[in-house]
DNA sequence: AAACACGGCAACCGCTACCCT
DNA sequence: CAGGGTAGCGGTTGCCGTGTT
């Protein structure tokens, strides 16, 4: 399948390879993701197993859209703690710090992540931008 | 019905911090 | 104390599904 050039897949991960990740952290436990690619007998690098594990693999990890009180929180705090999405995520039972990330980049920072691509759709002063800003605090 | 544009999510990359030797 | 290796974080990118024209 595809791969690197030193030889790991990259790319989306399969059913096959989250129930050996699943295993392996069952059996061996979260840490040492060095060595999880060995444990498990998978073909990738530690970094993306963790990164697996714990944004969609994780018995605890609540998906779905965000509740109103989630949202609300996540507005406060990152008034608060800024671009901490792993602190907030901690305050978030059941989020991800890429949950939250990617949720406040799809709802909250509207042009930035987008502008790169579609800079025809909204330039940087654009007032849904701000409308959206202003959304984002006033709640506050 | 087909093509195009947009939105949302999963994953990768590079950098920094921390721990061990 | 310094150096090397590993873990963790944040930013960015690419892909896929859905909606609109």
């Amino acid at each position: 399948m595809e791969s690197s050039s030193n030889g790991l897949r990259k790319g989306t991960w399969t059913a096959e390879e989250d129930i050996l990740l699943r295993k392996c952290i069952d059996k061996y436990g979260e840490g040492k993701w060095h060595q999880v690619p060995l444990r498990a007998g998978l073909n990738r690098c530690g970094k993306g197993c963790r990164l697996r594990w714990l944004n969609y693999l994780q018995p605890s990890i609540k998906r779905g859209n965000f509740s109103s009180d989630e949202v609300d929180l996540l507005l406060r705090l990152h008034k608060l703690l800024g671009n901490r999405w792993s602190l907030i995520a901690g305050r978030l039972p059941g989020r991800t710090a890429n949950d939250v990330k990617n949720y406040w980049n799809t709802h909250f920072s509207c042009c930035k992540s987008k502008a790169r691509k579609r800079e025809s759709t909204c330039s940087a002063n654009s007032p849904i931008q701000s409308s959206c800003y202003k959304a984002s605090t006033s709640i506050l």
